[in-house]
RNA sequence: CGGGGUGUAGCGUAGCCCGGUAUCGCGCCACAUUUGGGAUGUGGAGGUCGUAGGUUCGAAUCCUGCCACCCCGACCA
């Protein structure tokens, strides 16, 4: 493991690949812009997991698995669906190799698929074309699956977490028999997910809708989630889509209703990716590594032990063994950190590198005093506490924690929200202090991409909340009833 | 896919202009002293210099092709 990792200040893209690579998370594989996720990395991903999972559960969805292989035709049948994907997909063509008599192993050329295969960017159009078997009558609905999986899409640049070749998600895909039932549907999985980011990862999100512009291809309309990162940048942490009747009439899903008419399926579609990954590491850490909230940390409290010699250690290890077991009974992880062939001050800084939220160092002289020395990662405090209690205080402060690294990151993105009144004002800012800015725009497309263009920021998307205000756009002068959301953004 | 850049030990690099089989740091291994904030000393292992050709007595170094990766742009969860 190297010394430090570069300063945020200094080289953000640097700090953060640094990071991800020592904190142990992920690194790049020896395959074009693929990433192989370690498993101190994917533990925190399948924390994520866990908690979302739930949360699909007691909103009344199950899991399912659709394949990973789609027919190039499927894809056509939805003409903006296909648009949006069409430069970015692995199209598999063969299925054969064969030695070319040389002993180079080469594609057998007579093994051409008749038609190609389209490894999954997303799932909408294999599920639809299997839904069409499903559902008959509106008995049938709804229909709320959910699917953990991997996809591709063949970037042209990737970075590792925010957007590798291939990626892991999790993709809901609901049917329902009213629109009212779907944009609901959506809607409350959006709210899903902000509760998610907000009170499990502990970043703050913005809920809002995309412009049309930026709306997934196929969608009538996307709701999505967005968070600020330390560098001012934002990014997309999690989108739901209502798609109207766009795949049900691609793929001819209908279902007869109570009133014995034949309609067409209403549809939603739903995910969040490891991209999350990303937006946790950007929203929390410093220069010396992971912050990680509490709810996420694979390891709650790390114990470093301080001995010379085997009967200092044997007393250690009892205390601790006993410390585990209550700790473990209050459903807090401990790592114990015994290993003899690194020195304590090592073995402080690689887990404040991995973001451990608390950790206590004990050695004999507290043996002696009845006292541990507990560290928190989040504001680096260092004290010596009794250990009379401990499995306590150590339950309430993880609590405390948690709350915490929300209202740092809360603080930090509040005051990055700037309203602005004038498109000299809106590049000063841009350039100057970063976040998100809110102002008047026409609502029309011409408009934000010409924005884009000049300044490279996005509308990021018009917040749910949003008041009704009259005003006039900052770059048209034309009237606008409300205001937008507007970054650089990942 | 357009513009720029880089490939030398597990990682980061020097050497390249001006040809003579390779420098330094981290890491790794052994031993000793150490152990409450990333230890120190001594010794050691590890490289067909991205790849395929060419020029040359001789190529990391010069020439050509190819490949990979990085950065900027366009694209994007």
């Amino acid at each position: 493991m190297g010394k430090g990792i570069t300063s945020r200040s200094e080289d953000y893209s640097q700090w953060y690949n640094d990071l991800v690579i020592k904190a142990d998370l992920a690194e790049y594989a020896a395959v074009r812009g693929c990433m192989v996720i370690k498993p101190y990395g994917y533990a925190i991903w399948e924390r994520m997991q866990a908690v979302l999972d739930k949360r699909f559960k007691e909103t009344g969805h199950s899991n399912a698995y659709f394949p990973l292989f789609i027919p190039k035709s499927y894809f056509s049948k939805e003409a903006s669906h296909v648009e949006g994907f069409a430069t970015e997909c692995a199209v598999v063509t063969h299925y054969r190799l064969k030695n070319d008599g040389s002993g180079n192993i080469v594609v057998d050329e007579e093994a051409k698929l008749e038609e190609e295969l389209i490894v999954r960017p997303t799932s909408e159009t294999i599920i639809w074309n299997t839904y069409r078997g499903w559902i008959e009558s509106y008995r049938d609905l709804p229909i709320l699956v959910n699917q953990w999986a991997n996809v591709v899409r063949w970037e042209m640049r990737t970075r590792l977490f925010l957007r590798t070749t291939e990626f892991l998600w999790q993709e809901g895909h609901t049917a329902h028999a009213t629109e009212k039932e779907a944009i609901e549907e959506a809607e409350r999985m959006l709210d899903v997910y902000a509760d998610f980011a907000e009170n499990t990862l502990a970043v703050p999100v913005v809920r809002g809708r995309k412009t049309e512009n930026e709306r997934f291809a196929g969608a009538l309309d996307t709701y999505c989630i967005e968070a600020l990162m330390q560098d001012g940048k934002a990014l997309q942490a999690g989108t739901s889509h209502f798609l109207g009747q766009n795949f049900a009439k691609a793929f001819d899903v209908k279902f007869t209703s109570k009133e014995g008419k034949l309609e067409n399926v209403w549809a939603t579609s739903w995910g969040v990716s490891t991209r999350l990954m990303g937006a946790l590491i950007m929203a929390h850490s410093d220069d010396q590594g992971l912050v990680l909230p509490p709810k996420l940390a694979p390891i709650q409290v790390v114990i470093v032990p301080i001995f010379k010699t085997e009967q200092e250690k044997d007393a250690l290890d009892a205390y601790v063994r006993t410390l585990t077991q209550e700790l473990n009974g209050m459903d807090v992880s401990v790592k114990y950190d015994d290993r003899d062939t690194q020195r304590p001050g090592y073995k402080f800084a690689e887990w404040e590198l991995k973001g451990v939220p608390l950790r206590i160092a004990i050695g004999s002289r507290d043996m002696q005093n009845g006292t541990v020395e507990l560290a928190r990662r989040d504001i680096q405090s260092k004290e010596t506490v009794s250990q009379e209690g401990l499995a306590v205080t150590i339950e309430n402060l993880l609590g405390i924690i948690q709350e915490n690294i929300y209202q740092k990151a809360r603080d930090f993105r509040d005051s990055h929200i700037t309203p602005v009144e004038s498109y000299q004002e809106f590049k000063e800012v841009l350039d100057n202090k970063g976040g998100f800015i809110l102002c008047h725009w026409d609502g029309t497309v011409e408009t934000e991409k010409r924005v884009k263009e000049e300044t490279k920021a996005t509308i990021r998307c018009i917040p749910l909340d949003v008041e009704q205000e009259e005003g006039v756009c900052i770059f048209t002068g034309k009237p606008s009833k409300h205001r937008v959301l507007f970054a650089k953004a990942y």
